[in-house]
DNA sequence: ATTATCTTGTTGCATCTGCAACAAGAATAC
DNA sequence: GTATTCTTGTTGCAGATGCAACAAGATAAT
């Protein structure tokens, strides 16, 4: 975006370790955070992928949010506590980059190049992290599983600048980002098709023809 | 939250003008910005509301999202663009701070005060953006309009540290907000009120009970 | 003071959607 | 190579929800 920080150079060419910026690795389904003790901790997927989950009031474990190659997470992020146990777990072998608000403020002592490119990379990270979000909340927005069908996959397609793509969600991943029934949105995928909205080759692979 | 900046004292002791910020006044249904030509701008609600409004394709109007004092808007947050007509209509009398997002890289001529001290505050502005922004996802995410409004009171509930609350919405906006049908919501209300899980007295006054 | 507009409140109805339950194919683990 | 798990696909059904339409009270505008 705006200024040319890359996550990605930024975590390969990190070799002399800065001491308020850690590298952690986590096996699978091992608990990289909950959300009770590190308020100000800020977390950075470098590699693998995530779920925050919740334990709700029914006390039925439900996945909040999913995280990938990255993704920026962290309670800061999540200032209403809700009284539900949120934590964080590493879906496959995970690379966690973990530091604290406060390098925002407090310069480390090495005054590190590492340091001072986080501070300025990390509202770009931020600020698609809200975008994302924003885009979320269109979706689950529109009243109709057609209408979050529709409006996603006409996003998809202009993100990939052709009216065929392949999904980079499962079926069933897909259902749970737009909060809806899984057989319930295989149900309308079936009428979107009849209809001659989309066609759909493969598993996941759609076009869209309107 | 973490630093001690503070929005409010910012805005009233903005005496000398920084050149890379401006503030703005627009009258009642003025449009503040769209969201085709300023794509690094970003803007901070600093007296009375506005609405950011789309067309969609199928030429409705409708409020994407609703911005009061202290919000921060702007097209930077929305980087995927779905072709859609958006722009921010001023709801009311409004006064509005306007920047552009490389104040970050560049200071002003002046090395301002001013200019300093929004660098330093804007991230937490960004990060409670974030927060409601995670907030309405919960709510968009309940599968029914009963754990929404439930979900919805008890962290209003919360907030107020009383099970006795004023809702801050009316409850036509409180439907939009949930992005559910304002009567169905009324039904369910009553509903939730028979079933003794709150009670209502005034029109937007409830306690929860349960 | 009198409109005009906004908000709350209600109902009937059609249909959309969640849920449960199952089956078969694909991918992964051991 | 076989078992296990995950994903896709399908159906019936009951209940939830959106929509349309209306009425009355509350606010705001002139």
């Amino acid at each position: 975006m705006k200024n040319n920080f890359n996550i990605k150079n930024f975590s390969n060419n990190l070799i002399s370790y800065c001491e308020k910026i850690q590298i952690k690795s986590f096996e699978k389904n091992e608990i990289i955070t909950t959300y009770i003790v590190n308020r100000n901790q800020i977390c950075i997927v470098l590699e693998g992928s995530a779920d925050l989950m919740r334990y709700d009031f029914n006390g039925n474990q439900m996945i909040v949010e999913r995280f990938h190659q990255f993704d920026v997470f962290g309670e800061i992020f999540y200032q209403i506590n809700t009284n539900n146990e949120l934590f964080v777990l590493a879906k496959e072998k995970t690379k966690i980059l973990i530091f604290n608000y406060d390098i925002f403020e407090k310069k480390c002592k090495k005054n590190c190049k590492f340091h001072e490119e986080l501070v300025l990379g990390l509202p770009n990270l931020v600020l698609s992290k809200v975008s994302d979000l924003n885009l979320r909340i269109e979706l689950l927005s529109k009243k109709t599983i057609r209408d979050k069908l529709i409006t996603y996959f006409k996003i998809i397609s202009e993100k990939n600048f052709n009216k065929t793509f392949t999904l980079p969600l499962s079926l069933t991943d897909l259902a749970d980002y737009l909060s809806i029934d899984r057989s319930a949105m295989m149900r309308e995928l079936k009428t979107l098709k009849s209809e001659g909205f989309i066609k759909k080759s493969d598993k996941n692979k759609i076009t869209l023809l309107s």
